[in-house]
RNA sequence: GGCUCCGUGGUCAAGCGGUUAAGACAUCGCCCUUUCACGGCGGUAACACGAGUUCGAUUCUCGUCGGAGUCACCA
């Protein structure tokens, strides 16, 4: 088998959607899997659609990715130039030089009789009208400086076909197919031509891309044979669906990788996920790393329908992937988050983060996750009531005031989750009564919330000595007013 | 509309002629428990439909229906 050459080959529009990231996801596997080149290429022929800045943004998306092109802008293999617009010298002699084989041929018709050919459906098929034209005529009118464009000459009957590495045998009726323009009246070569030209100069032997050029690879394989070019595999991926009807983009919003890393998922993960999106691996693990992925990358597992994006599912994965975090990782993807957190610099990130690990499904809810501890005062006190742990406001009281004498005794430096787990503990055997009719009213007199991200020992540790007594001496002094 | 392709639970999906039709997310219930989570256990839920082929079809063929892509001097 010869050495295995992928490319991406993305538009430089200022975005990397989820769809084209994962096609360059699966290009750089199948590369990786056999041992193979990747390379990227920019495709900014379409001067109209060119964002400044935007080749950055391809460039800093796989990096984060994790995916490392071996040839590209940057990283010179002796195929280049890898940006389409340093190219653009080359096609038209390429294309004359097919005009000569016979596989496409001048055209000068004018849009008016361009127009003229749509059917009842408003649909138009070139006629092969130029086609006839004799060479001496062409040459007449090309030296009278008459605009042209050059088409492909596509037979007109008979079948082509090919074999696609996911959907299988593709075929389609020759006749079905127009004699596209390769070069366009500007003389700069359409995609259809210059993606065929470029990939076989680049010596591209598997073009991996979306299911939208499904149905036109066989107008480009006859440009290879055209060409007398040996034609490359074929690996097509069916598209990422917002729901069943709607493909995912950005006109939609939120679908781009910039967009998920602001939410605050991890690269890993999203990579991960998407890696999961219309691939399954032989096993039943699904949180996979990279490494994984380039392993257990297979063209059997890559499914022919479109797959709806889940982003629960997402959520899921990525709340996997921040569980793997140590305290000092998630600190540090965590911190902006807790920067502008209203508790910013007030509490210990560390013990924060040991609190928010196993909580958090994406960074950006820590904010709404500790928020909390900003606000502490008056509140309900009926919230000490409970049913199932049988506490009332008296139990309440009591257990409190208990816990005061004990927490008042507790040194700085033992004033830990563990150790006040401990003296906590001691409350319910002098009061003899449930464990959870004393932590449950210590953690809502110290923090106010029905809910908090942790226990009242770790909210006490949390909220340190000072501060735990005076949220103490608070509640207990409401919980007596209103047992008055 | 022509052409090409696709069709397993709500979602991602395994399955390659014989299965109690995996697994994951979501959902529901139980357990654990000092709240919320985490974790553990269990439940609900699918082969679009109709004909063939076959001893036997989710699996093969055809048709119907549904969906996607494509029919540009855009990529």
């Amino acid at each position: 088998m010869q050495k295995v050459r992928t490319r991406f080959a993305p538009s430089p529009t200022g975005f990397m959607h989820i769809g084209n990231l994962r096609t360059c996801l699966y290009a750089y596997l199948f590369a990786r899997k056999h041992d193979g080149t990747f390379v990227l290429r920019i495709e900014d022929t379409d001067r109209e659609r060119y964002v400044d800045g935007a080749v950055d943004v391809i460039y800093n998306t796989l990096r984060k990715a994790g995916i490392e092109h071996d040839e590209g802008p940057d990283k010179d293999g002796g195929y280049g130039p890898y940006i389409q617009s340093e190219r653009k010298g080359m096609y038209l002699e390429y294309a004359k030089q097919l005009v000569e084989r016979g596989g496409a041929y001048y055209c000068f018709c004018t849009k008016e009789r361009l127009d003229s050919l749509a059917d009842k459906d408003g649909v138009k098929k070139y006629d092969k009208h130029c086609l006839s034209l004799s060479k001496e005529e062409v040459q007449a009118r090309l030296d009278a400086g008459e605009p042209y464009v050059i088409r492909q000459n596509i037979p007109t009957e008979g079948v082509s076909e090919y074999d696609d590495m996911v959907f299988g045998h593709i075929s389609v009726p020759n006749e079905d197919m127009e004699d596209n323009i390769l070069i366009k009246s500007d003389g700069m070569p359409t995609y259809n031509f210059a993606n065929v030209v470029d990939d076989h100069l680049m010596a591209i032997n598997y073009v991996i891309r979306g299911v939208e050029y499904l149905s036109s690879t066989p107008k480009y394989n006859l440009l290879y044979d055209g060409f007398g070019w040996e034609r490359p595999h074929y690996m097509h991926l069916s598209p990422i669906m917002k729901d069943a009807q709607r493909k995912l983009s950005k006109r939609y919003g939120d679908a781009n990788f910039e967009d998920f890393i602001a939410k605050g998922y991890l690269p890993e993960a999203i990579v991960n996920y998407i890696a999961l999106l219309g691939w399954s691996p032989k096993g039943n693990q699904e949180k996979l790393s990279m490494q994984d992925l380039i392993e257990q990358f297979d063209v059997d597992g890559i499914s022919k329908s479109p797959s709806i994006f889940d982003e629960q599912k997402m959520r899921w994965l990525n709340g996997e992937y921040i569980k793997a975090l140590s305290v000092e990782e998630f600190v540090e993807v965590a911190r902006p988050y807790f920067e502008q957190s209203e508790v910013a610099g007030k509490y210990d990130y560390a013990k924060l983060a040991k609190l928010l690990i196993p909580r958090t499904e994406i960074l950006s809810e820590i904010p709404d996750k500790i928020n909390f501890l900003a606000h502490f005062g008056e509140y309900d006190v009926n919230m000490f009531e409970h049913k199932k742990m049988k506490i009332t406001l008296p139990i309440a009281y009591a257990s409190l005031v208990e816990c005061k004498k004990v927490l008042q005794n507790v040194s700085e430096e033992e004033w830990s989750d563990e150790k006040l787990k401990e003296y906590v503990g001691t409350v319910a055997t002098t009061l003899s009564c449930k464990s959870g009719q004393v932590f449950l009213p210590l953690r809502l007199a110290i923090t106010a919330a029905a809910t908090t991200p942790g226990g009242a020992t770790e909210m006490a540790e949390l909220l340190g000595k000072q501060e735990t007594l005076r949220r103490l001496d608070f509640s207990i002094d409401l919980l007596s007013k209103s047992l008055q």
